[in-house]
DNA sequence: TTTTTTAATGAGACATTGTATCATTTCGTT
DNA sequence: AACGAAATGATACAATGTCTCATTAAAAAA
């Protein structure tokens, strides 16, 4: 099939691993969300779209997505549930409100700085970030 | 009883919430522990402690805690059971290594002047934040 | 101090969410 | 086309979180 990949699909083949119906299905479902979805809205989706789809094969694919870190689970409005959230760029930040749970995305994180700072100080190698902020949106505050 | 109450206690009981033994045992747990902890860990130390405290009140402990900000839920390693952190000064930020799940702490996150920016441009109230930065530790980079 | 009010609790059945196992299938390669 | 390794799907299971409701205990009022 000749069909052409998204640049993550491309970067899990280039990663060693295959490319099959179940990690593309999850894929493309999370990429027509936005990236902002929890695991049993991923499941139904999926279940929509092709029904042999088996719930582990689901969930393998959201560990490894996360091992890749082209999602990242976080907690939005249940501090159990995770949300699984896009890291475009490998990086992804928001803020929440407290009380509504409204999420506000916003641009410029300026970490750029920071985070070669880290680098060369802990010797370590970064690939991504998420920051959060936590407060009150504007109708509630 | 005349006992002196953690700021964190404090907190609390100013927000208008009762100082119940469960929530003061539960608090107390994570604060010696510096909070890093499941659900399952705090469950575990909670009933060493006082084994009446029943499974749902430490879960709604941590929930009331998670609204107020004291702890924040966060992915280790587990892409589904969280870890709550402790939120010191209300933020929080940490390296989390993605091959061996070490999490490095680290001090300065600059994130004073983006936070009072955010809050001019979009009209929010900021109460803090969780910084988490994926990547290779020293050791498996 | 005693009483009152009401939030919070604990027990435990239940629901939801995630995982392990393993025979079978599929992908990518030869 | 055939092969081998990786991944799958079905399903039983395990772990984690929630609900209900009669009872208790914390804080306020008397």
């Amino acid at each position: 099939m000749s069909e052409e990949l998204s640049p993550r699909a491309q970067r899990l083949r280039d990663t060693g691993y295959k490319l099959t119906n179940a990690r593309l299905t999850v894929l493309n479902v999370l990429e027509s969300h936005g990236g902002h979805m929890t695991s049993t809205q991923v499941l139904d989706e999926v279940d929509k779209i092709d029904s042999e789809i088996g719930r582990a094969s689901v969930f393998r694919a959201l560990d490894l997505f996360t091992r890749l870190s082209i999602i990242r689970p976080t907690y939005i409005d249940s501090s159990t549930t995770p949300t699984y959230v896009m890291l475009p760029g490998g990086h992804h930040h928001h803020i929440i409100c407290t009380n509504c749970n409204r999420v506000i995305e916003f641009e410029d994180c300026h970490l750029g700085q920071l985070e070669t700072e880290l680098e060369r100080q802990l010797n370590v190698r970064l690939t991504g970030h998420l920051l959060e902020f936590y407060g009150l949106c504007d109708r509630c505050s």
